[in-house]
DNA sequence: GCTTGTACTTGAAACGCATCAAAGGGGCCG
DNA sequence: CGGCCCCTTTGATGCGTTTCAAGTACAAGC
């Protein structure tokens, strides 16, 4: 039961070990007799070439790594899907881990990957990378997933900020009176949410807005709970808009005011802020701000490959993907996940040795999306 | 911008190369000063070790590589939820590869992993592992997750002709009539779940049973479609409850049903067959038997932990694990998703040596589950 | 028959680390 | 002061590959 080693092919097929690593890796340069029986040579013998050694003695294998804070999360899972493809385009593996919310595990594996010669690596980080500048200055290529920060460093991100805006411009064209947002804004991503929320609505000084923490966990028994809530309001303090600033708050939501006899969307219209069609089986559709996962997962592997490919790349570039609002049923939702290949969101990018500052002041087109 | 590696710590800390080592991994052999200065050192210097060098040098390192067909599948992501706490239990990583619904990809990885010297491998498979036979014979421990056939090896799978069989007695229980069961049962999980529906129902030969195939791809679309062409059937010939082989399918089916004014449960009651909390984030209940995802991965791991511990274990063992019906909202997915800890379903399980007829027969307690 | 060139093949030298037998450095006892 | 033992540190060795300069064999050209 010993392992097969590469000496061990060599001998039993009268080659030289250079010649077996070279049907391995240049085929070309081989006789075609010569591959032939070194092949059969290989797969009799059952011969797996080690990689830990292949890395070792030729340098970073074509692989990237991804560190997700989750699995579970819809929306990770877009960008592992866009991420998986686009290497796969490139001729590259992915590998995953899972942090599981857990910072310790998240820098472990980011470690891990950069300590196995991968070509690079991708986090979707939980804090802020300013976590561990130390990481950055790796000689791995490493490019952040759904933040954007001022660090210089390779980042895309969705534009949460614009999210909250086109929810915002969705309740008013639905001629919404009373907003209510729910959900505890934790994350960057979420407070960036509320900030575009609250922008758009400085024009509309008529409408009243009122945002309720949903506790820790931002989870759908949280927002059953603000819906149950709601729904015991006297009529005319009841909102009639809610935005979920997670789609499973949402959720919840409309589970509590359903159960308490409250019509939706005829009474109150609910949204949510996560677009998450993977995830997304319920029956009754929701309308969502999607962030485009699948796209960023796909242009964080392109950044990957330019800094592969360019020698001397930019240190720093943001690019910022855009979002669209739609409703989403379990249907709609199925026929994303066959779809996603051909999702072409619009995209803004900027590029920069040291722009960090500038890339914070985005003017992006919201027309297109509503 | 080079690599910092062992020797250059060793030199700027002005210990040897061997010291260095220590200090990684055998933390106790060194005096606690010379610890200190060496893990400043590492941290001035951002001295990250070669994996690659320490697995070839160190033979297997402490971690287990999981292969599985997509990732958007709910089921996928419980196991590897429990392969992934049960592996960091044990002090393991878990790095996850996507095969992307792809045989190829899925022998790629495969063989990617047991020659990174992993220390166990797990697949779900598409196929059946007689798919690969080659693979197995490899000294690198490998299990089988969600599926069961009599070839040797480590198996773990739920019990899907059991989960027809709660199904079935979950519809009489409820007083079916008429009993329409969805989906094409294109994998062999799928067959077995229908073979159960049939066993179960042999003793009720009053209860009409209709199969409807769904498309090839059990997608929430084909069962919104097969929803409304029950719909559209006069009130007689409409059946009193929908099975879908696949909980979006089921999904579907309830959308197209409410749409068409019918109403789920109160004339047609649906229930679905895949019991997948963490993706179930629809605002209506739903009735679903629940294969135990989160159960398997972790008995994989342990499958795995016994092959690694054991110099000379079984050579095959196969776990069913048993499932349980329940009805699950948004609500109570997200709060099974931070109680899945505690799940402890009900187990079976035989070992042996060359047992592989033995298993195939197995009478499980069903009471207990309804 | 000798030279030059072409097409393959060879094998030794890294790659960066873990291991382990051996050496070093005290402290303690006789 | 010598001998012992224990605790700590050393550095040569090998892990299984890739790479590449050097080698071989053979054919064509003179």
């Amino acid at each position: 039961m010993a392992k097969v080693k590469i000496s061990d092919v060599a001998r039993e097929a009268g080659v030289s070990l250079g010649t077996v690593s070279n049907a391995l890796n240049h085929p070309e340069k081989l006789r075609p007799e010569t591959l032939k029986l070194i092949n059969e040579t290989i797969n009799r013998l059952g011969y797996l070439p080690n990689q830990s050694a292949r890395q070792l003695a030729g340098g970073a294998t074509k692989s990237f790594g991804l560190v997700l804070p989750r699995l579970d999360h819809g929306f990770s899972l877009q960008i592992a899907s866009g991420a998986h493809n686009e290497a796969r385009k490139h001729g590259y593996d992915l590998l995953i881990a899972n942090a599981d919310n857990d910072d310790i595990l998240e820098d472990h594996y980011l470690r891990y990957f950069m300590g196995t010669q991968m070509s690079g690596v991708m986090v979707q980080p939980m804090a802020s990378p300013d976590w561990h500048p130390a990481l950055t200055k790796m000689p791995v290529p490493i490019v952040h997933l759904d933040i954007h920060c001022s660090e210089p460093g390779y980042y895309v991100a969705a534009d949460n900020e614009a999210q909250g805006r086109i929810i915002a411009e969705l309740a008013i064209a639905r001629g919404a009176h009373h907003i209510v947002v729910v959900g505890r804004a934790a994350f960057m991503q979420l407070t960036l949410r509320v900030l575009g929320i609250h922008k758009a609505l400085a024009l509309h000084p008529d409408i009243k807005i009122e945002v309720i923490d949903a506790g820790e966990w931002n989870t759908a028994a949280d927002g059953y709970g603000i819906g149950t809530q709601i729904a015991a309001r006297p009529a005319d303090e009841r909102p009639d808009f809610v935005v979920g600033l997670t789609d499973v708050l949402a959720s919840g939501v409309i589970s509590a005011l359903v159960d308490k006899g409250i019509a939706v969307p005829g009474q109150v219209r609910v949204a949510g802020c996560d677009g998450n069609p993977l995830a997304w089986s319920g029956s009754v559709p929701l309308t969502t701000v999607a962030p485009p996962g699948y796209e960023i997962g796909r242009k964080g592997v392109q950044l990957l490959m330019e800094q592969i490919e360019n020698k001397a790349p930019a240190k720093t570039k943001h690019i910022r993907v855009g979002s669209t609002a739609r409703t989403v049923t379990a249907v709609t939702a199925a026929e994303d996940i066959n779809r996603q290949e051909l999702v072409r969101p619009f995209l803004l990018e900027r590029a920069s040795t040291q722009a960090s500052s500038q890339t914070d002041a985005t003017a992006i087109n919201l027309g297109a999306y509503l």
